[in-house]
DNA sequence: GTCGATTACGTATTACGTAACAATT
DNA sequence: AATTGTTACGTAATACGTAATCGAC
C-alpha cells in the first residue's frame, strides 16, 4: 500500500468543496501541497482521477469511485479508532481523589493490584461537594474527601493522612527551627507545584509568600535541587519522589497543615471499597 | 485520523511475526524504527497496545483489538485500490500494434475520439504469432500487423503504410543522396529509440552498423537535436515528432524498408473495427 | 554470548509554504 | 482583476539506519 489516509480525506474534501482551493482552505493546508498530494495518489494508480483544464479539476469517472470508495476507508479506520479507544476506556478505572497527588501516590497502585491489568485513571479537584456529587451520579466510583461523607447509600472510611513539611536547603536561616508557622514564610520565595487539589486552599492564604509556579513535574524536580529555594513535602511525598539530598525539613504546626483523607463508595460498589486496606 | 496505514501494518505484522524484531525484517526495516512507530501509534491513543518487559514486547489487551480492527481497514483499503483499479481497468481499451509506435500514433487518436472517456493501452510485440493468438484469445479487441491476418471469425483490412527514412545532420556525407539502401549506413555510428516492434528485425540485420541504443523519448530527442549522429525517421514518426531542423532527410530503398499494417479483429467485436478509418 | 528492545544521534528524504506563473472568467 | 491550478525552490519536519545501552535467556 503506497497511499495515506491523509490523501484519502484530502479527496473527499475536494469532492466535498468542489474546488481543490476551497478543500485546501478546509484542510488547513496550501493549495500547491493538495495538489502535489493528488498528483502522488494519480501516480499512485498510474491513472488520472481528476479531468483537468487550466485552471478548473474536476472529478473523473475513476475519482468519483475512488471518493466513494475512499469513504468507506476512513469509516473503516474510524471504528478502528473508536474500537480501539473504547477497549483503552473499558479497561481503564476512573478513581478522584480530591488532595492529590498524596493519597493516590499509595491508592493507585493498590488498586492497580486489585484490578490487575486495568489502567488507573484519576482527577484532581479542588471543589468538594463536586466529588460527592460525581460520586453519587457514578461518573466516579471512588472519592477521596478530606471529611467523611454523609448519606444511606454511601461507605465511608479513613484512608490516610498527609502532614505538610518545608524543605529548606541545609544552609537557609530556618533549616534549625523543630516546627514552623505558615506566617513565618511570610516574605520568603518557594517552589510550589501546581494542581495540589484543597492544599491550594491553603497557599492561597499565604498572601505575603511568594510562589514560583511550576506545572511540569521533572522540570519542578529539577529546579529544587538546582536551587536553595524552599518548597513543601508531605508524609507521602517524601516516599515517592526523590529523597531530597541536602535539606532539612521542618513540620508546619497549623491545624490545615495537616488532613486525614477518607475514601468514600457507593454501596452498590462495596466489594472494591473493602478490598482497599486503609493506610491510617 | 493522525496515525498511517503503515503503522497498521507494521502492528498486524507484529502479531504475525511474535517480536518486533522479526516483523522488522518482514518488512525491511530496522528495529529501532519499527519500535519508534509503534511508540507513536500508542502515543495516539494515549495508551499502551503492548506490554513490555526489558526485552519482550507483547500484545496486551487493547492490542490484541486493535490488530482485530486494524486488519479490517486494512481489507477496507486493499478493496479501495482494487475497486480503483478495477474501474481504470474498465475505462482502458487494451489494442495492440506490431510496428509501434508508428501506426499507433494515428490509431490511438481515432480511437479515444471513438471511444470518448476511454484510455487506450497499447503493447508492441515483435512476435505477429503471439499477437494474433492474443486477438482470438480475447485479450486484445484489435491488432496491427505486417501482414493480412486468416480466419473465418476475423476481419481485416489495410490501415496504414510506413516508409523508413534515415535522418542526417545538413553536412553529413550522405546528406546529399537521393536514396539509400541498408548496406549504405555499414560503418555508421546512428541513434536508435528502442521497442519498435518487428523494424527490430529490420535492424539486427544491419550488423555493420552501430547503434546507440536509447529507451527514453525524451532522451532520444534531445540527443537527436544535441549530436551529428543519423537516426531513422519514417512517414509517420515525422508528423508526431518535432520537425527535424536542418537535417536532411533520405529514403529507404530496400523492401523491408515500407510496410504496410494491417487492422484486424474479431467478428463479435466488428462495430469498432468498422469505424475505424484506414489511412491508407 | 546472543537476542530483543529502547535510546541517542547524524543524515537523507519528504512535505510544506512562499513565490512566481499560466490561464480562465 | 480575481480565481484556480501547477511549477519551482528553499526550508523545516520526520523517518530512517547505525551505533550504543540495557536486560533477559
Amino acid at each position: 500500500m503506497m497511499f495515506e489516509l491523509q490523501q484519502l480525506q484530502q479527496l473527499i474534501a475536494i469532492a466535498e468543496s468542489g474546488t481543490l482551493s476551497a478543500a485546501a482552505e478546509r484542510l488547513h493546508l496550501s493549495q500547491p501541497a493538495l495538489s502535489r498530494s493528488m498528483q502522488k495518489l494519480e501516480e499512485h494508480f498510474g491513472a488520472p482521477l481528476f479531468s483537468r483544464t487550466k485552471n478548473r479539476m474536476t472529478l473523473n469517472e475513476t475519482g468519483v469511485v475512488a471518493v466513494q470508495q475512499a469513504r468507506c476507508v476512513i469509516e473503516a479506520t474510524e471504528s478502528f479508532d473508536a474500537a480501539v479507544r473504547q477497549k483503552i476506556k473499558s479497561l481503564t478505572l476512573r478513581i478522584i481523589g480530591s488532595c492529590a497527588p498524596g493519597p493516590l501516590w499509595d491508592l493507585v497502585p493498590d488498586i492497580s493490584i486489585l484490578a490487575s491489568g486495568m489502567t488507573i485513571a484519576y482527577e484532581i479537584l479542588d471543589d468538594e461537594a463536586l466529588l460527592e456529587a460525581r460520586l453519587r451520579d457514578g461518573t466516579y466510583p471512588l472519592v477521596l474527601l478530606s471529611h467523611p461523607m454523609e448519606g444511606d447509600d454511601i461507605v465511608c472510611k479513613p484512608y490516610i493522612e498527609e502532614q505538610l513539611f518545608v524543605s529548606f536547603p541545609a544552609g537557609h536561616q530556618l533549616a534549625s527551627r523543630k516546627h514552623l508557622w505558615a506566617k513565618d514564610l511570610d516574605g520568603l520565595t518557594m517552589l510550589l507545584f501546581t494542581n495540589l487539589g484543597i492544599w491550594s486552599h491553603f497557599h492561597n492564604k499565604m498572601t505575603k509568600t511568594h510562589f514560583i509556579l511550576q506545572t511540569d513535574r521533572q522540570a519542578f524536580s529539577d529546579l529544587v535541587t538546582a536551587s536553595v529555594l524552599p518548597n513543601f513535602v508531605t508524609n507521602l511525598s517524601r516516599d515517592h519522589q526523590n529523597p531530597q539530598l541536602h535539606r532539612v525539613v521542618v513540620p508546619l504546626m497549623d491545624k490545615e497543615a495537616k488532613k486525614t483523607f477518607y475514601l468514600c463508595a457507593r454501596k452498590s460498589n462495596q466489594q472494591l471499597f473493602a478490598r482497599i486496606k486503609p493506610r491510617i
